[in-house]
DNA sequence: GTACGATTCAGACAGACGTTTGAATCACTC
DNA sequence: GAGTGATTCAAACGTCTGTCTGAATCGTAC
């Protein structure tokens, strides 16, 4: 413990970096470990597994989100009742830009961002654990100020919410090609504006006619 | 060409399957051949190598999936200007009921969700190779329809509309557990309504102050 | 029924993968 | 400075990967 923890830093510092670029699945515990410098067998004395070290990159950056996320809507709590543009801020910035400097943020983006794509059972698993504190928090603000909607409903269209974010987040290349470089999702402010304009617009549309969730399971 | 194309059906369908529920990465040529019931060898007979197999299965189901989007458009022009809601219907409805019955279209929608999220660089290019196109014929119609909108921003929101049909096309799973099976997104019409709604709405955001897109390019 | 192009097949190729080993090296206590 | 537990190291394990080969089989035209 008291230790260097050099090591096990440098091997997840690695991982982030080439997870984040491409994929968990296609980065090799021999292509981290020679870019981090390390030791092909560091990482079973350090981690255990592959997948243990998978865990560990993630949860490293999404609790201190997380943290911010939920100190920020006691923040805007403490304050009174917030308006939806608040809390959908407090839901996206600390996504944004919890990290520092530009380069390293494209990257924590990333990161976060591929938490949702990544097909593998035990990082779904991780997600629920990580998230499922912040999304239940979350709904409840978004209900006393948004009282019109149903619980599901709310919960719909956070997940739109998540979903556009997401999306930004992990294809900025796209975007810049698209826009022709005038829009660049590396910059956090404008990126964030523009996010909470629209969502905040979204969660305040009127409800479809359409029985919106009624049925009941279907296989 | 008039012989019985069936092996290469075979290894579409089984490819569309496998992939969409474990990833490009996730499976490999032998569980594939081996599910799809042919030999192994005949991957690279028919296709040359793994690199076409995914290009071909995900141009099989885009391709259908763009044109029927652009037909909506079509549609819609023919009878004058169309809203902001038909717009965002003919950009959603194609990729959320393309397919027919239910676990075929689940299987398609996660499928045509995660080409978006697979890292792989010749994915990145198919992407841009089949959606450009679609892509600057959406921007025009959104325009016309938000007259007050940029073309950067109108390309920026429709990235959102686009990122929210993806995650939700993608992340069924976790929704459905979110709102206790209130909300399946399997129901195809309800969801396609909750997403018209509040894309439209997003679409409607008044421009955020601060300025959207005025920065030049940031490396 | 035989000849031929198209297709399928079992088997092997080299390389990459995650994991493990056992000895070597380090940092530190007594 | 001998001893000890933590850490690093090169090397190898068996398995899996995408790809390729050459012979066997098929459908069909003559």
């Amino acid at each position: 413990m008291s230790g260097r923890a050099a090591t096990k830093d440098l091997v997840l510092d690695a991982a982030e970096a080439l997870f984040s670029a491409k994929g968990v699945d296609g980065v090799s515990l021999r292509t981290l470990t020679k870019e981090a410098g390390v030791n092909l067998a560091a990482v079973h004395y350090h981690f255990g597994s592959k997948e243990e070290v998978v865990k560990a990159v993630f949860a490293r950056r999404i609790r201190p989100m997380n943290r911010e996320r939920l100190a920020m809507l006691d923040a805007l709590e403490d304050r009174g009742r917030p308006e939806v543009e608040e809390i959908v801020t407090a839901l996206v910035a600390p996504a944004l830009r919890l990290a520092g400097d530009s380069p390293a943020r494209q990257r924590f983006m990333r990161l976060c961002a591929r938490l949702y794509s990544e097909p593998a059972e035990y990082l779904q698993q991780l997600y629920m654990e990580e998230f499922s504190q912040v999304i239940d928090r979350f709904e409840r603000v978004f209900r006393s100020a948004l009282p019109s909607l149903s619980r599901a409903e709310v919960r719909r269209r956070m997940h739109f919410v998540v979903g556009l974010l997401v999306h930004t987040m992990l294809n900025s290349a796209p975007v810049r090609r698209w826009t022709s470089g005038a829009c660049d999702p590396a910059d956090a402010e404008s990126t964030l504006a523009a996010i909470v304009s629209f969502a905040a617009a979204g969660m305040r549309a009127p409800v479809p006619d359409t029985p919106d969730c009624v049925r009941g399971g279907v296989t």
